[in-house]
DNA sequence: GATGAATGAGAATTCATTCAT
DNA sequence: GATGAATGAATTCTCATTCAT
């Protein structure tokens, strides 16, 4: 009250949009979307419930307005792919690209992982559906064999769940990037090499 | 069967527990758990939700039970991994085995994919976690590279996530699980000759 | 099985009835009524509930017959204070012999004091009114000022209560027995001198 | 009053908590605290009972704040007791204080002396035992007789009890609180004589 | 840009009770 | 003398959502 201000209250000013993303994913990738509650988030954030509603028309709003944002980096990279020759490199780049753009909204993608059936019903689902499909037609040849389709498939997954995988095992997330980035390349070389005659 | 009398109500005598079970993993693996409400479950079985509480003490309960019985042959498996030597052809055919588990029991495992968070935070979680510890432990060969840990982390990966993908690509399942295992086993083999020198 | 028979399955022959009202009176009277269930009951006997059933046809018909079985010395000893003449002799008698009943069922009436609110919507709730009002009638003079009618009801809650309290103060409860039954049956006695000018 | 409107709906702004706390007061003395439900209430204040859970976190939250509030003046008296002299005099005001407080606050402490086993297992259960206690404390000289320790005892329950009953006998509840406290105060009048030997 | 108060729908769970066997 | 299986009605509680202020 009166005074130059600074401080928690006006730091505040007009991003509570986003602070309210940030929250909210934090706890729908911590506890799941269904367990974590409007009145949660807004406890958390120190404001009522009501004031979720003046910047989101629904729950389910929330997140996909964090979907939207977060992940535009991986459109672009879809983007960018189609206008590329389908060669070698290419795919070996889209991998190496990829495996970037997961880290740098993985809380979204380990909420996206760990709660594939209620994003199935939710409208997100399709979205993310769409866009994995332009990544696959990337990196997949539809002459391919079935197995070196199932390679692909299985790059993708292993960068997916590498992430949060053998923890236990290399602590360093840099290493641990690596590792799952040479497997997943690899992975992608093989079929393309198969097919290719390359 | 013969007999005064047969039908839907007298065939029930006694399998009731067992219908639970069936009904509930069907829910719980197309809707999720959370979305699945005992409400459904007694609807679809046209008996009351208090019947339910009959059979099982919490809705976790249900799930639990599921579990229990239908990961037996994993448990198996694993049990039987250990007392084989470390070799390949052990690796390989436990592959194959897990693969078939897998297949043997697919709902429950498409739920356990699907609900990770649920599941997280559930007494499952911790039992599904130390059986997967358990099979990594006969898998990986602990002086391995990196590279090849997380090859043998990817192949396990496959297998799960590739029962539910590629189904517009090849729609004869038996066809998709031998391409799928291939590449499985392929992963394997390659970790187990760089650590070997085989 | 076969045999001569000992141990716990032989002794029960013919006695559940019994069992069941020494579990459900220990229970009511720790727990209360309510938050007693027939399922608790049953579990503690090893029974089932609908065993409960057999021997009685409501939650309440238990505690009914509990009240009939267990305050009949009471009863007793309102119909031999009824045929005696009302003098202090009598009067000092009847606190005595009350109090000396109290002790015997002493589980039942802790539990009727605590859980009157219970009692007064059940039947037994004008069964021991009547009683009361029975007793009452015997030590409390009409004629009499009403500070006394109140000493006598005093007497009579003192009785009642002082089973309960002063157990810090005091570990033996023969010795509180004797020093809560002296002051009842000084305030009664002092009731009585007013109005008799003895 | 004044202004455009007025009338039932506009009156309870503001005062719904309190309007709660006053409805379940008087249905919990009146049916006992187990068998009034949330739905009863909320009928009766013509709300649904989501609006009881804005007000209050639980069922117990509604006792125990209605506990909180009606329970000070008892609370204020024990701590000008303990800063007495602990004469005579002093006990006999408090015992007409405690005797005032009770008569304003009466259909909690019926409430309480009903319902005694469900207070035992929340949390007003201690709550309420450290005031009495505290009360005791001052009422009663440790080195005093047992005999004298019941007295003081006595008298409290006399108060408690006391305004409950005798309502055939005497109507007037003026009357009625007259004779019930002179009693009180003879006890506790007699049980300092002895000790004091004053 | 936000709050206070409330709602309607629904969740999991518990209970006394019933009845054919 | 007792069980196994089930029911119907109720209970406490939670949630996303709304809206006047």
């Amino acid at each position: 009250m009166g005074g130059t201000m600074d401080g928690t209250k006006q730091r505040r000013r007009g991003n509570t949009r986003q602070r309210i993303q940030e929250v909210a994913l934090g706890l729908f990738a911590e506890q799941g979307y269904e367990k974590t509650s409007l009145r949660e988030i807004a406890e958390r954030l120190d404001v009522t419930k009501a004031a979720l509603y003046y910047h989101f028309r629904t729950k389910e709003e929330i997140l996909v307005s964090i979907f939207e944002d977060l992940s535009r980096p991986i459109e672009d990279l879809i983007e960018w792919g189609r206008r590329q020759p389908h060669s070698l490199e290419t795919k070996q780049e889209i991998i190496r690209r990829y495996s970037a753009a997961l880290m740098e909204a993985a809380p979204l993608f380990r909420f996206m992982q760990e709660n594939q059936a209620t994003i199935r019903e939710l409208s997100i689902g399709d979205m993310f559906k769409t866009k994995m499909l332009g990544l696959r037609d990337i990196l997949i040849d539809p002459d391919a064999d079935l197995v070196d389709q199932v390679r692909c498939v299985s790059a993708l997954f292993t960068l997916h769940a590498g992430m949060h995988v053998l923890q236990e095992v290399e602590s360093d997330p840099g290493k641990r990037r690596e590792a799952v980035l040479e497997v997943a390349v690899d992975l992608i070389t093989q079929a393309h090499r198969h097919t290719a005659g390359d």
